[in-house]
DNA sequence: GGCACGATTTGAGGTAACGCAAACCTTCTG
DNA sequence: CAGAAGGTTTGCGTTACCTCAAATCGTGCC
Protein backbone atom coordinates (compact mmCIF):
# COMPACT_ATOMS: atom_id res chain seq x y z
CA UNK A 1 0.00 0.00 0.00
CA UNK A 2 1.90 3.19 -1.03
CA UNK A 3 1.11 6.44 0.89
CA UNK A 4 -0.89 8.04 -0.94
CA UNK A 5 -3.88 4.78 -0.33
CA UNK A 6 -2.65 5.17 2.65
CA UNK A 7 -3.48 8.79 2.98
CA UNK A 8 -6.85 8.28 1.17
CA UNK A 9 -8.12 5.43 3.55
CA UNK A 10 -6.92 7.71 6.22
CA UNK A 11 -9.36 10.46 5.30
CA UNK A 12 -12.14 8.43 4.50
CA UNK A 13 -12.35 7.35 8.55
CA UNK A 14 -14.56 9.77 10.71
CA UNK A 15 -11.13 10.21 12.82
CA UNK A 16 -9.22 11.97 10.40
CA UNK A 17 -11.90 13.45 7.82
CA UNK A 18 -11.83 16.71 6.77
CA UNK A 19 -8.57 17.78 8.56
CA UNK A 20 -5.33 19.18 7.37
CA UNK A 21 -3.57 17.33 4.97
CA UNK A 22 -0.12 17.65 7.12
CA UNK A 23 -2.27 15.44 9.94
CA UNK A 24 -3.27 12.68 7.66
CA UNK A 25 0.22 12.19 6.04
CA UNK A 26 1.66 12.20 9.75
CA UNK A 27 -1.26 9.65 10.20
CA UNK A 28 -0.48 7.94 7.46
CA UNK A 29 3.62 7.81 7.87
CA UNK A 30 2.87 6.23 10.98
CA UNK A 31 0.36 3.68 10.46
CA UNK A 32 0.99 0.12 10.01
CA UNK A 33 -1.11 -2.08 8.12
CA UNK A 34 -2.51 -5.76 9.18
CA UNK A 35 -4.71 -8.11 7.22
CA UNK A 36 -6.73 -10.27 8.81
CA UNK A 37 -8.04 -13.30 6.50
CA UNK A 38 -11.74 -14.53 6.87
CA UNK A 39 -13.20 -15.89 10.08
CA UNK A 40 -9.87 -14.70 11.97
CA UNK A 41 -9.91 -12.08 14.85
CA UNK A 42 -7.75 -8.16 15.09
CA UNK A 43 -8.00 -9.00 19.05
CA UNK A 44 -9.44 -10.93 21.65
CA UNK A 45 -12.07 -9.67 24.29
CA UNK A 46 -10.14 -9.33 27.57
CA UNK A 47 -6.50 -8.76 25.55
CA UNK A 48 -4.66 -5.72 26.95
CA UNK A 49 -5.40 -2.82 24.95
CA UNK A 50 -2.86 -1.51 23.17
CA UNK A 51 -3.82 -0.63 19.48
CA UNK A 52 -5.85 1.58 17.56
CA UNK A 53 -7.10 0.47 14.14
CA UNK A 54 -8.62 1.97 11.27
CA UNK A 55 -10.47 -0.98 8.89
CA UNK A 56 -9.52 0.16 5.43
CA UNK A 57 -10.88 -2.36 3.28
CA UNK A 58 -12.95 -5.57 4.37
CA UNK A 59 -16.08 -5.84 6.91
CA UNK A 60 -15.81 -6.94 11.12
CA UNK A 61 -18.24 -7.81 13.24
CA UNK A 62 -17.98 -7.23 16.77
CA UNK A 63 -18.79 -9.91 19.68
CA UNK A 64 -19.25 -9.97 23.20
CA UNK A 65 -19.59 -12.94 25.04
CA UNK A 66 -21.27 -12.35 28.71
CA UNK A 67 -19.90 -14.16 31.62
CA UNK A 68 -22.47 -16.98 31.07
CA UNK A 69 -21.23 -17.72 27.48
CA UNK A 70 -24.11 -15.95 25.70
CA UNK A 71 -22.76 -13.76 22.73
CA UNK A 72 -23.99 -10.66 21.16
CA UNK A 73 -23.10 -8.68 18.23
CA UNK A 74 -22.68 -5.13 18.99
CA UNK A 75 -21.92 -3.95 15.67
CA UNK A 76 -20.97 -4.72 12.06
CA UNK A 77 -17.85 -2.38 10.88
CA UNK A 78 -16.20 -1.25 7.69
CA UNK A 79 -14.18 0.94 5.94
CA UNK A 80 -13.38 3.96 7.98
CA UNK A 81 -14.74 2.39 11.52
CA UNK A 82 -12.62 3.17 14.19
CA UNK A 83 -11.86 -0.40 16.34
CA UNK A 84 -10.35 -1.02 20.11
CA UNK A 85 -9.76 3.15 20.84
CA UNK A 86 -11.96 3.54 23.24
CA UNK A 87 -10.34 0.58 25.55
CA UNK A 88 -6.78 1.74 24.61
CA UNK A 89 -8.17 5.48 26.09
CA UNK A 90 -9.51 3.99 29.39
CA UNK A 91 -6.92 1.56 29.39
CA UNK A 92 -9.10 -1.04 30.22
CA UNK A 93 -9.25 -4.77 28.16
CA UNK A 94 -10.45 -4.86 24.89
CA UNK A 95 -14.28 -5.20 25.90
CA UNK A 96 -15.57 -7.44 22.63
CA UNK A 97 -13.64 -9.37 19.43
CA UNK A 98 -13.72 -7.92 16.28
CA UNK A 99 -14.28 -10.86 13.70
CA UNK A 100 -13.59 -10.80 10.10
CA UNK A 101 -16.64 -11.86 8.37
CA UNK A 102 -14.55 -10.77 5.19
CA UNK A 103 -10.88 -10.52 4.33
CA UNK A 104 -9.71 -7.04 6.21
CA UNK A 105 -6.84 -4.68 5.97
CA UNK A 106 -6.11 -1.98 8.83
CA UNK A 107 -3.99 0.59 9.93
CA UNK A 108 -2.71 0.07 12.81
CA UNK A 109 -1.23 2.43 15.58
CA UNK A 110 -0.01 2.14 19.05
CA UNK A 111 -1.34 3.30 21.85
CA UNK A 112 2.23 5.61 22.07
CA UNK A 113 1.82 6.82 18.28
CA UNK A 114 -1.74 7.68 18.69
CA UNK A 115 -1.01 9.90 21.70
CA UNK A 116 1.67 12.09 20.33
CA UNK A 117 -0.53 12.24 16.94
CA UNK A 118 -3.72 13.61 19.08
CA UNK A 119 -0.99 15.88 20.89
CA UNK A 120 0.81 17.17 17.92
CA UNK A 121 -2.82 17.67 16.27
CA UNK A 122 -5.30 18.80 18.48
CA UNK A 123 -8.37 18.66 16.58
CA UNK A 124 -8.25 14.90 16.53
CA UNK A 125 -9.11 14.87 20.13
CA UNK A 126 -11.72 16.72 19.43
CA UNK A 127 -12.85 14.19 16.41
CA UNK A 128 -12.30 11.36 18.90
CA UNK A 129 -15.25 12.64 21.21
CA UNK A 130 -17.35 13.39 18.96
CA UNK A 131 -17.16 9.65 17.39
CA UNK A 132 -17.78 8.23 21.01
CA UNK A 133 -20.61 10.91 21.49
CA UNK A 134 -22.23 8.51 18.07
CA UNK A 135 -21.40 5.12 19.45
CA UNK A 136 -23.41 6.60 22.83
CA UNK A 137 -26.37 7.64 20.94
CA UNK A 138 -26.03 4.24 18.75
CA UNK A 139 -26.02 2.59 21.94
CA UNK A 140 -28.95 4.72 23.55
CA UNK A 141 -31.24 3.63 20.41
CA UNK A 142 -30.51 0.60 20.50
CA UNK A 143 -30.99 0.06 24.03
CA UNK A 144 -34.16 1.75 23.61
CA UNK A 145 -35.21 -0.91 21.01
CA UNK A 146 -35.02 -3.53 22.78
CA UNK A 147 -35.99 -2.48 26.24
CA UNK A 148 -39.64 -0.92 24.25
CA UNK A 149 -39.92 -2.54 21.15
CA UNK A 150 -41.30 -5.74 19.83
CA UNK A 151 -38.90 -8.24 18.07
CA UNK A 152 -40.46 -7.57 14.56
CA UNK A 153 -39.69 -3.97 14.65
CA UNK A 154 -36.14 -4.46 15.84
CA UNK A 155 -35.30 -6.69 13.24
CA UNK A 156 -36.73 -4.45 10.35
CA UNK A 157 -34.81 -1.36 12.28
CA UNK A 158 -31.68 -3.46 12.27
CA UNK A 159 -32.01 -4.60 9.01
CA UNK A 160 -32.26 -1.14 7.88
CA UNK A 161 -29.49 0.49 10.17
CA UNK A 162 -27.08 -2.15 8.27
CA UNK A 163 -28.40 -1.28 4.86
CA UNK A 164 -28.08 2.31 5.30
CA UNK A 165 -24.31 1.95 6.33
CA UNK A 166 -23.22 -0.63 3.93
CA UNK A 167 -25.80 -1.57 1.82
CA UNK A 168 -25.31 -0.90 -2.31
CA UNK A 169 -28.44 -0.44 -4.65
CA UNK A 170 -28.81 -2.78 -7.46
CA UNK A 171 -31.88 -3.45 -9.68
CA UNK A 172 -33.47 -5.71 -7.23
CA UNK A 173 -33.25 -3.24 -4.18
CA UNK A 174 -30.49 -2.58 -1.83
CA UNK A 175 -27.78 -5.11 -0.86
CA UNK A 176 -26.41 -6.26 1.77
CA UNK A 177 -23.02 -7.11 0.42
CA UNK A 178 -21.73 -9.74 2.68
CA UNK A 179 -22.79 -12.74 4.66
CA UNK A 180 -25.18 -11.77 7.28
CA UNK A 181 -26.62 -15.04 8.80
CA UNK A 182 -29.94 -15.05 10.97
CA UNK A 183 -28.10 -16.29 14.06
CA UNK A 184 -26.00 -13.01 13.80
CA UNK A 185 -29.32 -10.72 13.31
CA UNK A 186 -30.74 -12.58 16.19
CA UNK A 187 -27.44 -11.74 18.65
CA UNK A 188 -27.69 -8.19 17.08
CA UNK A 189 -31.95 -7.65 18.30
CA UNK A 190 -31.67 -10.14 21.36
CA UNK A 191 -34.13 -12.73 20.22
CA UNK A 192 -33.59 -16.53 18.66
CA UNK A 193 -32.43 -17.58 15.08
CA UNK A 194 -36.08 -19.20 14.98
CA UNK A 195 -37.93 -15.82 15.16
CA UNK A 196 -35.95 -14.39 13.05
CA UNK A 197 -36.19 -17.20 10.28
CA UNK A 198 -39.59 -17.27 10.93
CA UNK A 199 -39.92 -13.58 10.64
CA UNK A 200 -37.98 -12.93 7.29
CA UNK A 201 -39.45 -16.17 5.81
CA UNK A 202 -42.78 -13.65 6.32
CA UNK A 203 -41.17 -10.71 4.25
CA UNK A 204 -39.80 -13.13 1.40
CA UNK A 205 -43.04 -14.42 1.14
CA UNK A 206 -44.49 -10.65 1.06
CA UNK A 207 -42.00 -9.75 -1.02
CA UNK A 208 -40.41 -7.41 1.17
CA UNK A 209 -37.21 -9.40 0.78
CA UNK A 210 -35.33 -11.87 -1.16
CA UNK A 211 -32.44 -13.87 -0.17
CA UNK A 212 -33.33 -17.25 1.29
CA UNK A 213 -30.29 -19.77 2.56
CA UNK A 214 -27.72 -17.29 3.03
CA UNK A 215 -27.33 -15.34 -0.35
CA UNK A 216 -26.86 -11.66 0.08
CA UNK A 217 -30.32 -10.26 1.54
CA UNK A 218 -31.60 -7.74 -0.68
CA UNK A 219 -34.28 -5.48 0.52
CA UNK A 220 -36.84 -5.14 -2.62
CA UNK A 221 -39.46 -2.65 -0.64
CA UNK A 222 -37.39 -0.50 1.73
CA UNK A 223 -40.17 1.68 2.83
CA UNK A 224 -42.48 -1.36 4.12
CA UNK A 225 -39.94 -2.44 5.94
CA UNK A 226 -39.74 1.26 7.51
CA UNK A 227 -43.63 1.34 7.80
CA UNK A 228 -43.00 -2.32 9.89
CA UNK A 229 -39.75 -0.34 11.99
CA UNK A 230 -41.77 2.05 13.00
CA UNK A 231 -46.00 0.68 13.37
CA UNK A 232 -46.97 0.94 16.70
CA UNK B 1 -21.48 29.06 47.28
CA UNK B 2 -17.80 29.93 47.73
CA UNK B 3 -15.25 29.13 46.32
CA UNK B 4 -13.60 26.73 48.37
CA UNK B 5 -16.89 24.72 48.33
CA UNK B 6 -16.80 25.12 44.75
CA UNK B 7 -13.30 24.00 44.06
CA UNK B 8 -14.31 20.88 46.49
CA UNK B 9 -17.44 20.18 44.16
CA UNK B 10 -15.17 20.13 40.72
CA UNK B 11 -12.84 18.15 42.37
CA UNK B 12 -14.72 15.61 43.45
CA UNK B 13 -16.10 15.22 39.81
CA UNK B 14 -14.82 12.87 37.35
CA UNK B 15 -14.03 15.33 34.86
CA UNK B 16 -11.34 17.33 36.89
CA UNK B 17 -10.45 14.35 39.47
CA UNK B 18 -6.71 14.42 39.79
CA UNK B 19 -6.15 17.43 38.20
CA UNK B 20 -3.37 19.90 39.13
CA UNK B 21 -5.05 22.97 41.80
CA UNK B 22 -4.85 25.36 39.05
CA UNK B 23 -7.04 24.13 36.71
CA UNK B 24 -9.67 23.12 39.04
CA UNK B 25 -9.48 26.96 40.57
CA UNK B 26 -10.51 28.01 36.60
CA UNK B 27 -12.84 25.77 36.33
CA UNK B 28 -14.27 26.76 39.23
CA UNK B 29 -14.25 30.73 38.60
CA UNK B 30 -15.77 30.15 35.40
CA UNK B 31 -18.82 28.15 36.39
CA UNK B 32 -22.32 29.69 37.30
CA UNK B 33 -24.55 27.80 39.81
CA UNK B 34 -28.13 26.60 39.02
CA UNK B 35 -30.27 25.36 41.52
CA UNK B 36 -33.26 23.11 40.20
CA UNK B 37 -36.52 21.68 42.43
CA UNK B 38 -37.59 18.68 42.85
CA UNK B 39 -39.60 17.66 39.94
CA UNK B 40 -38.14 20.15 37.58
CA UNK B 41 -35.97 19.72 34.70
CA UNK B 42 -32.46 21.51 34.16
CA UNK B 43 -33.60 20.97 30.45
CA UNK B 44 -35.61 18.92 27.50
CA UNK B 45 -34.45 16.32 25.41
CA UNK B 46 -34.67 18.13 21.64
CA UNK B 47 -33.27 21.79 23.05
CA UNK B 48 -30.49 23.29 21.11
CA UNK B 49 -27.47 21.94 23.60
CA UNK B 50 -25.02 24.82 24.71
CA UNK B 51 -24.02 24.14 28.54
CA UNK B 52 -22.50 21.35 30.19
CA UNK B 53 -23.38 20.25 33.75
CA UNK B 54 -21.78 19.23 36.71
CA UNK B 55 -24.11 18.21 39.35
CA UNK B 56 -23.20 19.37 42.77
CA UNK B 57 -25.95 18.27 45.30
CA UNK B 58 -28.80 16.03 44.66
CA UNK B 59 -29.93 13.52 42.58
CA UNK B 60 -31.35 13.32 38.51
CA UNK B 61 -32.94 11.07 36.37
CA UNK B 62 -31.99 10.85 33.02
CA UNK B 63 -35.44 10.58 31.20
CA UNK B 64 -35.24 9.38 27.22
CA UNK B 65 -38.56 9.27 25.14
CA UNK B 66 -39.26 7.71 22.34
CA UNK B 67 -41.13 8.51 19.25
CA UNK B 68 -44.16 6.41 20.08
CA UNK B 69 -44.52 7.77 23.34
CA UNK B 70 -42.95 5.22 25.37
CA UNK B 71 -40.18 6.16 28.41
CA UNK B 72 -36.96 5.09 29.22
CA UNK B 73 -34.97 6.02 31.95
CA UNK B 74 -31.20 5.75 30.73
CA UNK B 75 -29.83 6.59 34.18
CA UNK B 76 -29.51 8.86 37.79
CA UNK B 77 -26.67 11.04 38.40
CA UNK B 78 -25.66 11.98 41.63
CA UNK B 79 -22.53 14.17 42.56
CA UNK B 80 -19.75 14.68 39.98
CA UNK B 81 -21.53 13.47 37.30
CA UNK B 82 -21.72 15.38 33.85
CA UNK B 83 -24.51 16.04 32.28
CA UNK B 84 -25.73 17.13 28.86
CA UNK B 85 -21.18 17.33 27.42
CA UNK B 86 -21.74 14.64 24.87
CA UNK B 87 -24.61 16.63 23.37
CA UNK B 88 -22.50 19.98 23.55
CA UNK B 89 -19.68 18.26 22.03
CA UNK B 90 -21.57 16.36 19.33
CA UNK B 91 -23.28 20.17 18.36
CA UNK B 92 -26.74 17.69 18.18
CA UNK B 93 -29.63 18.63 20.40
CA UNK B 94 -29.69 16.83 24.06
CA UNK B 95 -30.95 13.31 23.40
CA UNK B 96 -32.88 13.07 27.38
CA UNK B 97 -34.28 15.05 30.08
CA UNK B 98 -32.86 15.75 33.05
CA UNK B 99 -35.54 15.73 36.05
CA UNK B 100 -34.56 16.52 39.42
CA UNK B 101 -35.46 13.86 41.69
CA UNK B 102 -34.72 15.82 44.68
CA UNK B 103 -33.65 19.28 44.86
CA UNK B 104 -30.67 19.71 43.30
CA UNK B 105 -27.68 21.99 42.56
CA UNK B 106 -25.41 21.96 39.08
CA UNK B 107 -22.36 24.00 38.11
CA UNK B 108 -22.40 25.53 34.98
CA UNK B 109 -20.39 26.06 31.99
CA UNK B 110 -21.28 27.30 28.37
CA UNK B 111 -19.80 25.77 25.62
CA UNK B 112 -17.07 28.36 24.89
CA UNK B 113 -15.91 28.58 28.62
CA UNK B 114 -15.88 24.79 28.33
CA UNK B 115 -14.04 24.86 24.77
CA UNK B 116 -11.19 26.94 26.32
CA UNK B 117 -11.16 25.16 29.73
CA UNK B 118 -10.16 21.80 27.66
CA UNK B 119 -7.98 24.23 25.27
CA UNK B 120 -6.05 25.58 28.34
CA UNK B 121 -5.92 22.51 29.59
CA UNK B 122 -5.44 19.53 27.73
CA UNK B 123 -5.62 16.81 30.41
CA UNK B 124 -9.43 17.46 30.10
CA UNK B 125 -10.07 15.82 27.07
CA UNK B 126 -8.68 13.31 27.99
CA UNK B 127 -10.92 12.88 31.20
CA UNK B 128 -13.29 13.24 29.08
CA UNK B 129 -12.56 10.61 26.75
CA UNK B 130 -12.31 8.57 29.75
CA UNK B 131 -15.72 9.15 30.87
CA UNK B 132 -17.28 8.91 27.52
CA UNK B 133 -15.47 5.37 27.44
CA UNK B 134 -17.27 4.66 30.65
CA UNK B 135 -21.05 5.48 29.44
CA UNK B 136 -20.04 3.13 26.23
CA UNK B 137 -19.25 0.56 28.45
CA UNK B 138 -21.77 1.05 30.70
CA UNK B 139 -24.52 0.88 27.74
CA UNK B 140 -23.09 -1.82 26.26
CA UNK B 141 -23.58 -4.14 29.14
CA UNK B 142 -26.82 -2.98 29.67
CA UNK B 143 -28.21 -3.82 26.02
CA UNK B 144 -26.49 -7.05 26.94
CA UNK B 145 -28.19 -7.46 29.45
CA UNK B 146 -31.77 -6.85 28.30
CA UNK B 147 -31.17 -8.59 25.27
CA UNK B 148 -30.04 -11.86 27.06
CA UNK B 149 -30.89 -12.14 30.27
CA UNK B 150 -34.69 -12.83 31.68
CA UNK B 151 -36.69 -9.84 34.03
CA UNK B 152 -35.83 -11.08 37.43
CA UNK B 153 -31.72 -10.83 36.81
CA UNK B 154 -32.17 -7.59 34.65
CA UNK B 155 -34.23 -5.92 37.96
CA UNK B 156 -32.28 -7.71 40.23
CA UNK B 157 -28.17 -5.92 38.41
CA UNK B 158 -30.00 -2.56 38.19
CA UNK B 159 -30.82 -2.28 41.92
CA UNK B 160 -27.52 -3.25 42.83
CA UNK B 161 -25.68 -1.05 40.24
CA UNK B 162 -27.89 1.77 42.00
CA UNK B 163 -26.89 0.44 45.56
CA UNK B 164 -23.22 0.61 44.33
CA UNK B 165 -23.75 4.35 42.96
CA UNK B 166 -25.67 5.42 45.69
CA UNK B 167 -26.40 3.28 48.56
CA UNK B 168 -25.67 3.75 52.28
CA UNK B 169 -25.00 1.23 54.51
CA UNK B 170 -27.41 1.66 57.90
CA UNK B 171 -28.03 -1.25 60.38
CA UNK B 172 -30.74 -2.92 58.32
CA UNK B 173 -28.83 -2.85 55.39
CA UNK B 174 -28.04 -1.28 52.22
CA UNK B 175 -30.59 1.87 51.72
CA UNK B 176 -31.17 3.62 48.23
CA UNK B 177 -31.57 6.88 49.53
CA UNK B 178 -34.03 8.51 47.21
CA UNK B 179 -37.59 7.61 46.24
CA UNK B 180 -37.14 4.95 43.32
CA UNK B 181 -40.66 4.08 42.15
CA UNK B 182 -41.31 0.45 40.93
CA UNK B 183 -42.10 2.62 37.00
CA UNK B 184 -38.60 4.10 37.52
CA UNK B 185 -37.09 0.33 37.28
CA UNK B 186 -39.74 -0.55 34.97
CA UNK B 187 -38.17 1.98 32.97
CA UNK B 188 -34.50 1.34 33.59
CA UNK B 189 -34.72 -3.11 32.88
CA UNK B 190 -37.37 -2.49 29.99
CA UNK B 191 -40.66 -4.57 31.79
CA UNK B 192 -43.49 -3.20 33.10
CA UNK B 193 -44.53 -1.31 36.73
CA UNK B 194 -46.45 -4.86 37.77
CA UNK B 195 -43.64 -7.31 36.84
CA UNK B 196 -41.33 -4.76 38.88
CA UNK B 197 -44.02 -5.11 41.36
CA UNK B 198 -44.38 -8.47 41.94
CA UNK B 199 -40.72 -9.67 42.01
CA UNK B 200 -39.89 -7.15 44.59
CA UNK B 201 -42.85 -8.27 46.36
CA UNK B 202 -41.46 -12.17 45.98
CA UNK B 203 -38.33 -10.72 47.50
CA UNK B 204 -39.83 -8.78 50.59
CA UNK B 205 -41.74 -11.85 51.29
CA UNK B 206 -38.06 -13.55 51.17
CA UNK B 207 -36.40 -10.78 53.37
CA UNK B 208 -33.98 -9.85 50.90
CA UNK B 209 -35.69 -6.14 50.44
CA UNK B 210 -37.54 -3.92 52.47
CA UNK B 211 -39.41 -0.61 51.42
CA UNK B 212 -42.83 -1.73 50.42
CA UNK B 213 -44.97 1.36 49.49
CA UNK B 214 -42.81 3.94 48.34
CA UNK B 215 -40.57 4.33 51.25
CA UNK B 216 -36.84 3.73 50.40
CA UNK B 217 -35.35 0.74 49.60
CA UNK B 218 -33.14 -1.14 51.61
CA UNK B 219 -31.26 -4.13 50.39
CA UNK B 220 -31.63 -6.90 53.17
CA UNK B 221 -29.51 -9.66 52.19
CA UNK B 222 -27.27 -8.17 48.93
CA UNK B 223 -25.96 -11.19 48.52
CA UNK B 224 -28.58 -12.94 47.92
CA UNK B 225 -29.55 -10.12 45.37
CA UNK B 226 -26.25 -11.14 43.40
CA UNK B 227 -26.81 -14.63 43.48
CA UNK B 228 -30.20 -13.67 41.68
CA UNK B 229 -28.07 -11.31 39.06
CA UNK B 230 -25.91 -13.92 38.04
CA UNK B 231 -28.33 -17.16 38.11
CA UNK B 232 -28.20 -19.62 35.05
C1' DG C 1 -18.78 -35.68 -7.46
C1' DG C 2 -20.34 -37.67 -3.19
C1' DC C 3 -20.64 -36.91 1.59
C1' DA C 4 -20.76 -34.42 5.76
C1' DC C 5 -21.51 -30.36 8.04
C1' DG C 6 -23.53 -26.02 8.99
C1' DA C 7 -27.30 -22.90 8.06
C1' DT C 8 -32.12 -22.50 7.50
C1' DT C 9 -36.91 -23.65 7.72
C1' DT C 10 -40.90 -25.18 9.96
C1' DG C 11 -43.85 -27.41 13.46
C1' DA C 12 -45.67 -28.09 18.10
C1' DG C 13 -45.98 -27.05 22.83
C1' DG C 14 -44.85 -24.37 26.85
C1' DT C 15 -44.19 -20.21 29.57
C1' DA C 16 -42.47 -15.77 31.00
C1' DA C 17 -44.13 -11.66 30.91
C1' DC C 18 -47.62 -8.47 29.25
C1' DG C 19 -52.17 -6.03 29.37
C1' DC C 20 -56.16 -5.10 31.60
C1' DA C 21 -58.72 -4.33 35.67
C1' DA C 22 -59.79 -3.63 40.31
C1' DA C 23 -58.63 -2.91 45.01
C1' DC C 24 -55.61 -0.91 48.25
C1' DC C 25 -52.59 2.26 50.65
C1' DT C 26 -50.16 6.72 51.38
C1' DT C 27 -49.61 11.31 50.86
C1' DC C 28 -50.96 15.71 49.49
C1' DT C 29 -54.54 19.29 49.25
C1' DG C 30 -58.06 22.23 50.34
C1' DC D 1 -60.38 15.83 58.24
C1' DA D 2 -62.42 14.40 54.01
C1' DG D 3 -61.47 13.76 49.50
C1' DA D 4 -58.51 13.35 45.58
C1' DA D 5 -54.50 11.80 43.38
C1' DG D 6 -50.71 8.93 42.65
C1' DG D 7 -48.13 4.88 43.65
C1' DT D 8 -48.58 -0.11 44.64
C1' DT D 9 -50.39 -4.73 44.95
C1' DT D 10 -52.64 -8.58 43.12
C1' DG D 11 -55.59 -11.59 40.10
C1' DC D 12 -56.62 -13.36 35.64
C1' DG D 13 -56.62 -14.13 30.75
C1' DT D 14 -53.74 -13.63 26.71
C1' DT D 15 -49.86 -13.75 23.71
C1' DA D 16 -45.44 -13.06 21.84
C1' DC D 17 -41.73 -15.44 21.97
C1' DC D 18 -38.84 -19.23 23.45
C1' DT D 19 -37.47 -24.14 23.59
C1' DC D 20 -37.16 -28.48 21.71
C1' DA D 21 -37.25 -31.26 17.69
C1' DA D 22 -36.97 -32.67 13.01
C1' DA D 23 -36.73 -32.02 8.14
C1' DT D 24 -34.47 -29.60 4.42
C1' DC D 25 -31.20 -27.35 1.78
C1' DG D 26 -26.71 -25.41 0.44
C1' DT D 27 -21.88 -25.65 0.43
C1' DG D 28 -17.32 -26.84 1.21
C1' DC D 29 -14.13 -30.52 1.63
C1' DC D 30 -11.70 -34.42 0.30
Amino acid sequence: MDKTARIAIVERAKLFAGLPLETLSEAAETAQVRVVDKGDVVFRQGDEAGHHFIVAWGRLRLDQTTPDGKNIVLRFMGPGDLVGSVAVWRKVPYPATPLAVEETRLLVWSEVRMMELMQAHPPLAMKAMNMMGGRIEELQERLQQVATQQVERRIAATILKIAGQSGRKTEAGVEIPFALSRQDLAEMTGTTLHTVSRTLSGWIDEGILEGRRSSHLVICRPHRLVEISEQA
